[in-house]
This record gives C-alpha cells, structure tokens and sequence, in this order.
DNA sequence: GATGAATGAGGATTCATTCAT
DNA sequence: CATGAATGAATCCTCATTCAT
C-alpha cells in the first residue's frame, strides 16, 4: 500500500502523456483534413501540425489511413452521442414529435463541424476503413427500427426494414445537402426544411 | 463543292483519330477507375490501357483532374438522357405517375455502372470540378421544378424550391443507397422500394 | 521498305538511351557498394551518382534489390567468362595442368575487382536474390563436374559428386581468402599458393 | 570477514540480475535474428523479446552493432571451445588422426546453432566490429599451426604459414557449405565429407 | 502529332537512439 | 537503474508531368 501511490501518478502520468499524444495527433488531422483537404494532408505535416514527431505518429496509428479512421470514428461517436440522447427524450412518444427532433438532430450533428463532415464524406477514398462506417449506419438504423418496432401498430407501412430504409435515408439526404449545400444554413430555413420532410416522413408511416 | 469532298474526309479522319483516342482515354480511365480504385489509377496505366503514350494523354488531357472530370462528365450525361427521356414521356401526367417513373428510372441511372458510380461517388476528391457536378445538379433540379410549376395547383407545398428539395434529396438517396448497398438489387426489391418511397413523395405533393 | 529506315534509328536512340542509363545505374551501384558499402548505399545516392533521377532507378529496376542483384549477376557473368574460357582452354587436359589453371583463374577472377568482390560476399544480406548466386554457383559446379567425368577413368575418387564438391569448395576458399586477407597478394605469393593446393587437389583426385 | 558477506551478496545479486540482463539480451538478439533476420531484427524488437525496455539495452549495449558482435562473439567462443577441446583430446597424434577430427568438429560447430550460423555469415554487414572475427581466425590458425609445428619433420610443406592457411581454409569451407547448402545433411554424409576431404588434405601433408 | 524516357518533388514509413520521469 | 515515449534523419518508392526525338 506504500508503493502503490507511487508508482501510480508514474503510470497516469505516462498514460496521460500517450492520450495528449493520441488526442493532438486525431485533432491535428482534423483540422488539417478540414483545412487542407484529405489530398495534401500528409502525415508529416499533421504530426508538425500536432507538435509531434512522425516517429510519435507511427507510434499510435500503424498508417495514414488508421489516423484518418480515428477522425472518422471520433467524428461518428460524436454524432451518435447526439442522436441517442434525442431518440431516449423523445422515447415512447408518436412519430409526430419523434420525425421532427431526429430531422433537428440530424441537421444538427452534421452542424457540429460541417467542414469536416463535407471532407469526411466527399475526399475520403472509401477504402478499408468501411466498417467503422459501417458500424455507425448498422447503429443508426436498429435504433431506429428499434423504435418503429415499439409503435407498429400505429404505422401503415408492414414491412418495417424497408420503412426504416426510407426513412432513414430521406432524413439523412435532407440534412446532409441541406447543411452541405448551404453552410450558413438560418435557423428559419432549417425549421421549414424540418416541417416539410417531417410531413413527408410522418404521412408516409401513418 | 469538288474540293470539299477531298479534304473533308482527311480533316474527318484526323478528327475521327482524335475523338476516338479522347474516347478510349476516357473509357479506359472509367475502366481502371472501377478496377483499381483511384488512388491506384495512374496516368501512365490508364494511357497504356488506353493504347495510347502518356503524351497523348496530355496532348488531350492537361492534367488526370481533366480526365477524371471526363469520365464524371459522361456518366452524368449518360444520366441526364435517362432522365430528360423518363420526364418527357410522363410529362403533363400526375404527380401519382411521375414520382413512381422518376424513381424508377434514378434506379436504373445508377444501375447503368454501378461500381464506376460508386468510385465516382466514394474515391474521387471532390476538389475543383465540382462545377460539372453542380451543372449535373442543377439540370436535375430545374427539370424537376418545372414540372413542379406545371401542376403547382394540384400541389400541397406552396414553397416550391423547398418541395424540389426535399423531393430530388430523397430520391436519389433512396435510389443511391439502394443500389450501393445491394449491387444485386432485385427487381421485386426495386418495386417495393419504388412503391413505398412514391407514396411518401407522393402524400407530400399533394 | 522505305518506312523501316526510319523508324530504325529512333528505335535505336531510344533503346541507347535505355541502354545506358541501365548500364550507368548498375556501375555507379558498384561504384557506390565499394566506396560507401552496402547500408549507405542508397537508391537516390544511386541515381545521383549515375547522373540520373531516382524516377528513371524505379523505371528499369523494381526495387533497391533488384540492383543489388544485376551487379551481382555483372561480376558472376565476367568471372563465369573467365572460367568458362579457362576451362575450354585446357580442355581433355589431365587434372596435373586443369587445377592449376583453375586455381590461378580463380584467384584473377577474386582480382577482378575485390573491393567489389569484398562486398558483395561480406556486406550484401543474402536475401531474395539467391537465385542468381545459386544458378552461377550451379554452372560452375557443372562444368567442373563435367570435366571430371570426361577423365574419370583416370580418377581415384568414385563419387564425383562428392569430389566436385570437395574440389571447388577448396579452390573456391583458397582463392577467395587469398584475396580477401590479402588484398596486394603478389605474384610470388599467388604462385606458392596455386602451387601447394594444386598439389593438395591433384593428389586427392589421382 | 563479517563484512564482506553481508554486502557481497547484494552485491553479487545486481551483479548477476546485471548478467541475467545482458545474456538475456544477447540470447533475445540470436533468437531474432533467425526468426527475422538481420534487416528485421530492430532494437525495440529485441528488447522486448528479452522483456527489456530499449533504455536497459542501451544501457548495457552502446549500440545495435555492439549487441550483434555479443552474439558473434558467443557463437565464435562456443566454437572454439569445441575446437580447443578436440584438439587436446588428439594432441601430440599424426596428422592422420587429427585432421579427421578438426573436420568432424568444423562440421559440428557449423551444426551448434546452423540458422544462427547462417544469418551471421550471410546477412550481417561485415563492417567495423571485424576484430572479434578476426581474432577467432587468429586463434584458430595458430592452434593449428602449433599443431604443425610440433610435427614438421614429419610433414612435406616446409612454408607452415602457406600449409595452415591452404589447411584450415579448405577444412572451414568444407564444412561450411556442407552445413549451409544442406541443413539436414545426414550422419552418413557427414562421414563420407570427412573421409574425402581428410584423404585430401593428409595427402598434402605427408 | 506521337512517343516514352526522364524528371524530381513529395509522401509514407522505419528505427537507432535519447532523456524526462 | 529502469522505463518507454519521443525523436527525426534517412530511406524507399510513386506518379503527374515534361520534352527531346
């Protein structure tokens, strides 16, 4: 019990030293991914851009590629952070309030850093880190589904995968061109575009 | 009228030369785009599967950006004409017809090539010829709000640039991701895609 | 008949050039390999001190091996040159004239360019490339075990496969040691030597 | 007296975790380099194979090529105790006995650790710590030529320096392809090698 | 116009070595 | 003494582009 405190704050401190490490290093490809695009976006410079040695990148991220894999990663829990807490408030109500708030939190999240989320979705070679992506579509959906499972009954629509499938990519068709396409998207046209497709949805689930 | 005739075909000929090396460049770069992936696709490898030297290629290409752009600039065309000849035929009918032929036929736009489209839409960089993408968009767009306005009475929205919006979104992502995602896509799958979505874009029109 | 002229001498030109530039890559990779040794032999220093670029090294060699490999087959092919003339020369001769002939080929071919030799039996990591070393090392084993069995009525040994492999191994050991250890070997030394281990093979094989 | 024993041991236990340290290493060192070979085989790789921080190795080690000339080291010092030991076992005994049995013991120093053998011969760049080969063929020649000498009057070379060297030359490269051209070379094999080249040298001799 | 050899800046990656903890 | 995170020079190699023939 003498010698635990001691080694400990070592341990942290060292761990602590690794995750400022990992952490400047998956921020400085962000910011570089967003600034330079993912074509000039060496791992040079982002290790500079870090304030880290090539060595210390190599270190954490056996390649390129896996560095680019941790921004999307961290870019994905993000948004389902927000999606997960906006579908458990609205838990257990009619697809007249839920439509509507996962539209917003859709718009939203694509707003956390819509930089990003343009270079992550139109310059990343999709090759390889797949399922990552994967991963957060296949989460997207049960969710979803999940929740269209609890109302069925009041839904027209039987066959419930094919419904999600709709839904789901409208909704994300329309939050994503619309934060795309017009990146000082006001608050009123986001609400129109929510009160339209929301109709949209809504009228074809019920 | 006598001389014409002479030098025609020999201005022709050279023409012919150079339409069918730009064409073979062009599908030859379609070619190791589907079958390498872009960051594989080199400009030397697509003028030797072209049968064509690397000087050639630049002879007609100023650089592997303009080539790509091509080969974008031929898909989308290939497109287009889809679409222009769908929208003519049903032109002046109810929305209860055209939303169903209209998706019909985005899923048979992407079915043209599906891997060419799907490198087109996950590998290329999109970094300076977004404008033939932009003009691709617009035509769509414009094609689509004009009928619009055809039948405006008939409609529900009374905002009609955000109707085409909300719309084409869903539309093409219902038809893209149907097809990314399950490139074996049945046609009884496509059906029950393409009834279910129309209902929706339908119940929102009018 | 009159279009073959002129295609000829570009055709020429072209290869020359080709030609030459390989020929300038391999001497200046055993230029490099004797003044700064294997590790510091790198393939941009390489191309530099070939006067060419490193893009024209990767156009007619795949890898750093690759080069490594065609200076080792250049110095087996001009000491196989050696040998072979030789041995032709000597040719149905009794073993009392062929060792003595052998050995002092031996160790002329070891002169040729030692610090080379040195090189590439002491610093190049046998790995990959031993196919060459191996066909080299077959030829010589064959055409020794050849002349063997030409005279080997007047041999004591009856495994000439075993002999073969005695026989070379030493006259191989003597000469290159010779050499290594000794790099201003003189005549007289070289002569003591050839003089004392052709008596030690003769009196082995009769 | 009462002393010593009380600090010796704490002494001797850094002493010998200091000894279990560097074996250790150099242990980890020969293992990888016949796992990996040379070129792979990286410091922080073999640190850890000797469960070792690198901060230790170099601690004990100034460099990666001192730790490389430990294993040679070890591996010439375990063969030459082979040799050694063999030869004061037929000391004093004609040369007919003795050269069959430095062959023996050539091939079976070769046969201790034939990987290991072999990577140290092929694949480590001769270059700097050449001293420690050099004094093991030092040694190895003079006790061999001391043998010589002890017996000269019954030997034909009168220049023992030439003798040792066309000797001990042939015996090694005898041995030493035998081993490395056919790891699995059988007892039979071994025995018929030894009886020819034995044949051979003796008869140069005597 | 066609050819393809040549270019060389630039990128990903490794690894012996150091040093703060 | 031990640790292992950090370093960064150096290496191999690629590929869009040019230009002499």
């Amino acid at each position: 019990m003498a010698r635990k405190p001691l080694t400990k704050p070592r341990k942290n401190a060292s761990q602590d030293r690794s995750r400022a490490t990992v952490d400047a290093l998956v921020e400085a490809t962000a910011r570089i991914l967003v600034k330079e695009g993912y074509e000039k976006a060496s791992t040079n410079r982002i290790a500079e851009a870090a304030g880290v040695s090539v060595g210390s990148l190599y270190q954490y991220f056996p390649s390129k590629e896996a560095l680019v894999a941790a921004v999307i990663d961290r870019h994905n829990q993000d948004t389902m952070r927000l999606v997960r807490s906006a579908l458990s408030e609205v838990a257990g109500q009619p697809v007249q309030r839920v439509i509507p708030k996962m539209l917003a939190v859709a718009i939203q999240a694509h707003r956390i850093n819509p930089k990003l989320h343009r270079v992550l979705t139109e310059q990343i070679p999709r090759t390889g880190q797949l399922e990552n992506v994967e991963a957060f579509n296949r989460e997207y959906f049960s969710l979803f589904r999940n929740y269209l499972e609890n109302c069925s009954d009041t839904l027209r629509p039987k066959d419930l995968g094919l419904a999600t499938y709709v839904c789901v990519s409208s909704m994300e068709a329309v939050a994503h061109n619309a934060v795309l396409r017009n990146e000082k998207l006001s608050d009123e046209q986001a609400e129109a575009l929510v009160n339209d497709a929301s109709r949209m949805i809504v009228g074809y689930l019920v």
